[in-house]
RNA sequence: GGCGGAGUGGCCGAGUGGCUUAGGCAAGGGCCUGCAAAGCCCUGUACGCGGGUUCGAUUCCCGCCUCCGCCUCCA
């Protein structure tokens, strides 16, 4: 079995075959930065981050290019109202998201593009669609003319007699259905100067050009919402194809997050934000949440839903850290067949979790068994699978501290003193005085547990 | 109106034409423990409704109901 994709364009799964083989490119729709990142968002970045951890697992170098859509209508109107310069806005925005990624542990992506920073790539796009007669320049604007390309909807599945694109108010506009791809200067709006006059770009043209100036003129695997599918996608495609590149050749789209059955978005004032979400549970058990679920299904938000995903994970975790205690630090080790089975079935994430809950009751039996070795190799195995969803509980990124630091040699010492005072408690049958000692270092936060190796402590959510 | 998705046991959430019918959470019983905690063992008549195909359907087909998304900016 080898890695199949759900390629919206076929809507059917294909094998994952990478134009040169042994690599993966990849360019994910980053966000329009106008406001702070919603769960949703991340959600949508931590599905390609989970591909990307399995194409380098499986002996793929990854480029992974997600981009920033750092000048759009609504950063400039929300930088108007609020009294500030579109450019501060949107670069405040960014640095939330980017936050928000990286406290997820999202890993960093190859590059990042700015839309403001690749003008002269799109011009250049439009100096190409033109020559071609697949777009033309009409009061400033520049629109990408629809009926020229023949190929228009395939990916959407929209029909065209249906369409009515977004700037149909322009006059220049030859056909409803064209859509812009530059938009001419505005009184007091940011712009840049082309053949065609002063302006700023159109949203789809950005993405194709700065997809084709990192990844080249065709690439393996474009994603993104699946909102993002009609027209933004239809859009790109076409008019990079219409210019002659042979652009993605996977398309693959991921599921909503929604509340209260609705999606979740800025419009709809329904959102429910990283940070918020960040003061109530931990960010790998958030990302084990939106991980858990298969990436092409809905998310429907419960607080209970999460409590569960919370509790879930911590049956890994504690695992983890039961061996560690007791068996020595597991090193990451190999998968097994079923997980590996369920990533390459489109990134079946449920069915991967399956295959690590059920090796952790192996680690658990082995553990009580006192089959150290074994505990041992599960743990490895454990870690390198969750390691693949980002969800290892060893990993450097969700350590708390940074390990044997003065803190954490201090604490060590003292718990151990209380820990030995209550073993000679409990050595005279004294089990009152061994129990306040344990309800103390509960109130502290600090959970005991006697195992067949002793005495085991862990600081609750660490 | 056009296109698409969903309805699974107390809850979350996979999946499959029949095989011990995922996994987790919660619940009940048991083991272990001084007591716990954690773990382990056991238990639980699931597949929106109505037809059809089939020896057999939750899984395929038809119809219906309900919910959601896209078609305008949106992960």
């Amino acid at each position: 079995m080898s890695l199949h994709l759900y390629d919206t364009a076929t809507r059917s799964q294909r094998e994952f075959v990478p134009l040169r083989p042994r690599t993966a490119s990849i360019y994910v729709c980053g966000a329009t930065v106008q406001g702070v990142p919603h769960i949703g968002h991340v959600r949508s970045a931590l599905n390609y981050d989970v591909l990307r951890r399995w194409l380098m697992a499986t002996g793929h170098d990854v480029l992974l290019v997600r981009n920033v859509t750092d000048i759009d209508d609504k950063i400039l109107a929300k930088s108007a109202e609020a009294g500030r310069p579109w450019w501060e806005w949107a670069y405040i925005h960014e640095r939330a998201f980017e936050d928000a990624y990286t406290a997820l542990g999202c890993l960093p992506p190859s590059t990042l593009p700015r839309a403001t920073g690749h003008v002269p790539q799109m011009v250049e796009l439009m100096a190409r669609l033109i020559d071609r007669e697949h777009a033309y320049a009409a009061d400033g604007d520049v629109y990408f003319a629809v009926a020229s390309f023949d190929d228009y909807g395939a990916l959407s599945g929209q029909r065209l007699d249906e369409v009515c694109q977004g700037e149909s108010a322009a006059s220049g506009k030859r056909d409803p259905r064209d859509f812009a791809l530059w938009k001419a200067a505005k009184l007091g709006e940011p712009c840049w100067s082309t053949p065609w006059g002063p302006g700023r770009p159109g949203w789809h043209l950005e993405c194709s050009a700065m997809a084709t100036t990192y990844l080249g003129s065709e690439f393996d695997i474009h994603g993104g919402g699946l909102d993002l599918v009609f027209p933004h996608h239809e859009n790109e495609r076409a008019q990079s194809r219409a210019a002659g590149d042979g652009f993605a050749r996977y398309w693959l789209h991921n599921g909503w997050v929604t509340l209260s059955g609705e999606k979740m978005s800025k419009s709809l004032g329904n959102t429910l934000s990283v940070p918020a979400t960040l003061r109530r549970v931990r960010a790998v058990e958030l990302r084990y949440y939106l991980v858990g679920a298969h990436y092409r299904s809905a998310i429907e938000y419960s607080d209970g839903a999460l409590d569960e995903a919370v509790a879930a994970y911590r049956r890994i975790e504690s695992f983890v850290h039961r061996v560690r205690e007791r068996c020595g630090v597991p090193e990451p080790g190999t998968w097994c067949a079923d997980f590996a089975a369920a990533m390459d079935d489109d990134l079946g994430t449920p069915a991967a979790l399956a295959a690590i809950h059920t090796t952790v009751h192996e680690g658990n039996t082995a553990l009580d068994a006192g089959n150290h070795t074994a505990a041992m190799a599960a743990t490895g195995s454990v870690r390198a699978m969750a390691g693949v969803l980002g969800l290892d509980p060893l990993a450097d990124q969700w350590r708390s501290t940074s390990g044997v630091d003065a803190r954490s040699v201090a604490l060590t010492v003292l718990v151990d003193r209380l820990l030995a005072e209550r073993a000679e408690a409990r050595a005279r049958r004294d089990y009152t005085t061994a129990d306040a000692v344990r309800d103390q270092l509960l109130a502290a936060g600090i959970a005991v547990e006697d195992t067949p190796d002793g005495p085991v402590w862990t600081v609750k959510g660490s």
